[in-house]
DNA sequence: TGAAATGTTGGGGCG
DNA sequence: ACGCCCCAACATTTC
């Protein structure tokens, strides 16, 4: 067989180095490296560091541990073990690219300004050595520069993005896994559970209870979602606490389902064409353009966007900052929303916009803050998503929501949990209370909220700020900002 | 993928 | 019958 220009002699395994696409179907890198070899070695690289100062918070390491052990079966069940390695993950590729005398690593394209660096290194270590890198779609239905505007420029805004993006992209099939590799052997690999990825302290049982990471998981709470929640998805993605949501977003960040592979799904649900599925199929181009923001903004989860906001007035208080973590801020919608994230790892997306938006606005504290907060607890952490949605409710990023656009958690708590459902389970305290002051405590009669055994100030917090008030200081600072810009 | 303030309209009570 | 006022309902504007 003729040799192809550029590809060296060398005799080991091609090279399949896992990223966030943790999962073995609709997998290019592993598919075009079985192809090309039959004898492939897989790996992933653990950074230790916390690439960008973005160290993988505790929930996403849990997730992270569960989707290995499931991606490693995966690939035993078909012939190969996944090698693990921990190091700085550049140079440990291209140690081991070495050490297997591969010709090529396969990989996938992530849009995280570290998963560019890395790449441009490896390519470049690669090349020195005869060796390739080959950069395959695996995490995004295309390229984060698939689309540009009329004046070859990144797209700021959602909509003509979206436009673009239809026009001018055709989803490709998904890729099957291939049913036999051989995979190499290696005499030092690590071992997952040294890598301590899992609590030590066991606080993660209601997360096992949630969440079954992995890329059967993945594929089971898709099929769920297609047969039962797509149709209904336009609506009932908003509706608090009968949670409409798909739940996809941690197994599309660690890539156990690829968005093409539920792009294709809708096409194979019950209802394939109504309402929900345009719904849902937007929120899969919305993942698109956070990861195009990101590609062509890497500051965005450290600056904003708008640099008028650059002198945008901020708080610091580590109390109030503390009280809404834990949720305890007095206000019922956003003390929910924030203890359903800790105790799960996960919070429903509209309730992700009140607690944002109060954090925001109505405390007056950064947006960094919320930023850093919902990475640690997330297991859906993701650096385009986090970054471009907090800048999105900050009123400072690309698309963003105009800042004086102030949810008021009461009237978001009326409107989308009207019965305080979800505040009843996630703020049991409350329990008790009557539907119409379950938003609002501190302005219940006192007989409602002694029959519902609720003292404000000792069984449940007085709100933090007065909303109305929070609202004004909140429109003040934008004003100090504008005028200065105009 | 807001909310509040302000403006407009129209029905009905009432002198 | 008429004008006036009130105010709910809706629309528009402003933040």
């Amino acid at each position: 067989m003729a040799r192809q220009p550029g590809v060296s002699a060398a005799s080991g395994p091609a090279i399949v180095w896992y990223r966030r696409d943790l999962r073995v179907n609709d997998h290019a890198p592993l598919r075009a490296a079985a192809k090309a070899h039959g004898f492939v070695l897989p790996v992933f690289v653990l950074d230790d560091e916390g690439p960008g100062g973005w160290k993988a918070g505790a929930a996403s390491q849990w997730w992270l541990h569960h989707s290995l052990e499931r991606l490693a079966e995966g690939l035993r069940a078909r012939g190969a073990d996944l090698l693990l390695r921990r190091g700085p993950r550049a140079s440990t590729i291209l140690t081991l690219a070495r050490e297997v005398d591969a010709a090529e690593v396969h990989t996938g394209i992530m849009p995280e300004p570290w998963e560019k660096a890395d790449d441009a290194e490896v390519a470049a270590g690669l090349a020195a050595e005869g060796r390739r890198l080959v950069q395959h779609r695996t995490s995004l239905l295309h390229d984060p520069d698939a689309v540009r505007t009329q004046a070859g420029k990144p797209f700021t805004v959602f909509t003509p993005f979206a436009r673009a993006f239809a026009k001018a992209t055709h989803v490709p099939e998904p890729v099957l896994a291939p049913r036999r590799l051989k995979g190499a052997k290696l005499s030092t690999p690590d071992r997952l559970d040294a890598w301590r990825l899992l609590p030590a302290v066991p606080w993660d049982a209601a997360f096992s209870r949630r969440w079954e990471p992995g890329e059967a998981g993945a594929k089971r709470r898709a099929q769920a979602f297609m047969n039962d929640g797509l149709a209904g998805y336009a609506t009932g993605r908003n509706d608090i606490p009968s949670d409409g949501s798909s739940s996809m977003s941690p197994h599309l960040h660690w890539g156990e389902i690829s968005p093409v592979q539920l792009w294709h799904a809708v096409a194979q649900a019950p209802q394939p064409h109504g309402a929900g599925a345009e719904a849902y199929r937007r929120e899969l181009v919305w993942r698109e353009f956070t990861a195009h923001v990101l590609w062509h903004h890497p500051e965005t989860p450290d600056a904003p966007l708008r640099a008028e906001f650059k002198k945008f007035e901020r708080r610091h208080d580590p109390g109030q900052l503390r009280a809404w973590q834990k949720g305890k801020t007095g206000v019922p919608i956003v003390d929910a929303g924030m203890r359903q994230l800790w105790s799960i790892g996960w919070m429903h997306n509209r309730v992700r916009m009140i607690t944002a938006s109060f954090l925001v606005k109505h405390l007056l504290l950064p947006w960094e803050e919320g930023e850093a907060w919902f990475w640690d607890t997330l297991v859906d952490a993701d650096l385009a998503n986090n970054a471009v949605n907090w800048q999105w409710v900050a009123g400072c990023g690309a698309d963003a929501a105009p800042f004086f656009r102030i949810f008021n958690p009461v009237l978001q708590g009326q409107k989308f949990d009207p019965e305080g459902t979800y505040v009843r389970h996630w703020v049991p305290e409350l329990a008790k209370l009557e539907s119409r002051y379950i938003h609002e405590p501190w302005s219940a009669p006192v007989k409602a909220l002694e029959a519902a055994g609720v003292k404000l100030g000792e069984t449940y917090p007085r709100p933090q700020v007065d909303l109305s008030e929070g609202r004004a200081r909140a429109l003040a600072a934008l004003r100090a900002i504008t005028r200065k810009a105009a």
